[in-house]
RNA sequence: CGGGGCGUGGCGCAGUUUGGUAGCGCGUACGGUUCGGGACCGUAAGGUCGGAGGUUCGAAUCCUCUCGCCCCGACCA
């Protein structure tokens, strides 16, 4: 294309409500603009990238025989009644009514739009397994749109869904999408990583998230040089086994007049904070329940969600605690409770003489040994920190920052059953497809390729998803240059390969500039003295490296270097 | 939803404390000189100061309400 003619509105300072990087860079490019928070409008040039973006996506699912289809994104009520997350997504979901009164949404994924169609049309085993996927915009209420398009209201997101007649199938499904996921992050150019995910309101039994490492990410990801890498709402570390001092002869009170937190009881009682139990409490369906860490130990609110299998868990008030403990919140224990479950996290199992509030205000008991004076459930409740050692190897974790760029999951029955999508299995009987159900963000590619490789000139776009390969820059587009600009433009589009050609009529600086900043990964430059001679310069965005060839062989030139970026 | 910040030509900002009728840089248009990393000179166009109401002789500026955007937190497939 001629840049002339191509809306490329690029701006010469950051916008004034842009954070990071990618958001200001695609402001700046004019790749987008925003049209209220979390919406945007795509540009051509970001247009250009999604539709490479989308490219490369099709071709890797279309190669894993997953097929294409094209949901509507708004739905009836009654499709997600039927499964119950009419209620559980909450406001999260945009709603509306049609003129007849009617509930309708729209749509935050198709789990519902895709299993109606499985279980209408779907009869057999035979039929089995399928893998259907779409490119669709999705819609979610954000509580709070953020980082341009990290966090968007409006987003396109390819989702793809997995029909199987029994769980070996869906592992296979599972397994095909993860390769195939893997590929696709690849061929973007993103370093990533896959983690152990949590799954959150989606039901289901594995998920796993695949992560690119940024500051503007939202997520912590824990990661060894082992391999082992989760998502810190995941994670779990090995720790090393305290030794405990002889505990005496059971719990015993001691008083400790407004001493509440676990450091007003480290430097009352002399007692480190390894070596007392953390009790806080959660309402879950309204109902206290008590979790135990230990002392120096953070609670990880995904795991009490995981361990009570329910999202509607959260933090008692202080006349809750008071009501159910007759203590308040800096003087709970969980000896002598009984009135509701205790969770306790392993690191305090096998652990004696420890210290805990006595449910009795200004009071805490010494000699607390779990399993003894208490009987919990041992389930995995606490927060991993960077450095701890590695649950499969040893060496020290490391956590980051990260962006989920994509998520696969395990979903099982849930939506077959209630929506009774079933098939005859080959002895004949009746059973629920077992589904499977992947996501990715595409704006989240687009951004995360730009926090990973820009400088501050502007973006540096891996070659597969930039807006175009290469760039032609003649210097000045008159005369001999105007010729030798123009022909190579023609003969880059016989080679196949997208060209920009800036034919505009401005100084070389300014094309430069923008060239820069909207990140062609090539740049061709036709200037005078060197077209004199017969050649002219290859500019590598990426390494800065300026390369002069004969004009005539600068396509195969950049044929080469574009089969191997 | 809680806390904070900000809305002034297309973009980035000053002016608001102490009311007197709007300014700077960039961009845009035209003319000229330039032409390998965001040129220079000259001329010009372009603003309901987010919106509504109020106080005042007079409001970008003070008061009330309201809308929007950004950031932190809460929230979050």
């Amino acid at each position: 294309m001629r840049w002339s003619r191509t809306f490329i509105p690029t701006l010469r300072e950051d916008p004034a409500d842009a954070e990071f990087p990618s958001h200001q860079l695609l402001i700046r490019g004019g790749f987008i603009r925003q049209v209220a928070a979390g919406i945007y409008s795509y540009l051509p040039l970001g247009q250009r990238t999604m539709l490479k973006i989308a490219g490369i996506i099709r071709e890797e699912l279309n190669a894993a025989a997953a097929q294409e289809f094209f949901l509507p994104a708004l739905h009836p009520a009654t499709l997600w009644q039927e499964t119950g997350r009419w209620e559980d997504m909450g406001e999260n979901m945009f709603r509306l009514k049609d003129r007849a009164g009617r509930d309708l949404c729209l749509g935050m994924t198709h789990e519902e739009i895709f299993t109606d169609i499985a279980r209408k049309e779907i009869r057999s085993y035979k039929d089995l397994p399928q893998i259907w996927y779409q490119i669709q915009t999705k819609f979610r209420d954000e509580a709070r749109p953020k980082s341009g398009l990290l966090r968007l209201r409006q987003f396109i997101m390819k989702d793809s869904y997995s029909f199987d007649v029994d769980w070996e199938g869906l592992d296979r499904s599972y397994q095909i999408h993860h390769d195939v996921y893997c590929r696709i992050y690849t061929r973007c150019g993103l370093k990533f990583v896959a983690v152990e995910a949590s799954s959150g309101a989606m039901g289901g039994s594995k998920s796993q998230e695949f992560m690119v490492r940024m500051e503007a990410g939202e997520d912590f990801v824990v990661e060894c040089e082992c391999g082992y890498a989760a998502n810190l709402e995941r994670a779990t570390s090995r720790l090393p086994q305290i030794q405990d001092e002889p505990g005496g002869d059971g719990p015993r009170e001691v008083h400790t007049p407004s001493q509440k937190t676990i450091a007003d009881i480290a430097d009352f009682l002399k007692i480190p904070a390894s070596h007392q139990i953390k009790s806080l409490v959660y309402m879950v369906n309204n109902k206290p329940h008590l979790f135990l860490v230990r002392g120096d130990h953070q609670l990880n609110e995904s795991k009490v969600m995981a361990a009570v299998k329910s999202v509607l868990a959260r933090p008692a008030q202080p006349e809750e605690i008071r009501e159910a403990f007759g203590a308040g919140a800096g003087s709970l224990g969980p000896v002598g409770v009984a009135s509701m479950p205790i969770y306790a996290d392993p690191a305090l199992r096998g652990r004696s003489n420890l210290t805990c509030g006595a449910n009795k205000d200004d009071y805490h008991l010494q000699g607390v040994t779990p399993d003894v004076h208490f009987k919990p459930v041992w389930v995995d409740l606490r927060t991993v920190e960077k450095g701890e050692p590695c649950i499969e190897c040893g060496k020290p974790l490391d956590v980051y920052k990260a962006v989920e760029v994509g998520h696969i999951f395990k979903l099982g029955t849930k939506y077959s059953e209630s929506m009774g999508a079933m098939v005859l299995t080959a002895d004949g009987k009746q059973t629920p497809i077992v589904m499977g159900s992947y996501g990715i963000g595409l704006e989240r590619i687009m951004s995360s390729a730009i926090e990973l490789y820009h400088d501050k000139d502007g973006i540096i776009w891996p070659v597969s998803i930039a807006p175009f390969s290469v760039i032609i820059t003649p210097v000045n587009y008159k005369d001999e240059m105007k010729e030798a600009a123009d022909r190579l433009y023609d003969a880059l589009g016989r080679a196949g390969i997208d060209a920009l050609l800036d034919d505009r009529v401005e100084r070389p600086g300014v094309k430069f500039k923008d060239a820069d900043l909207i990140g062609i990964p090539y740049r061709v430059v036709i200037g005078p003295e060197k077209l004199k001679q017969g050649k002219t310069e290859i500019f590598h965005r990426a390494t800065r490296q300026t390369e002069v060839v004969d004009i005539d062989s600068a396509v195969s030139t950049l044929l080469g270097k574009l089969r191997t970026p």
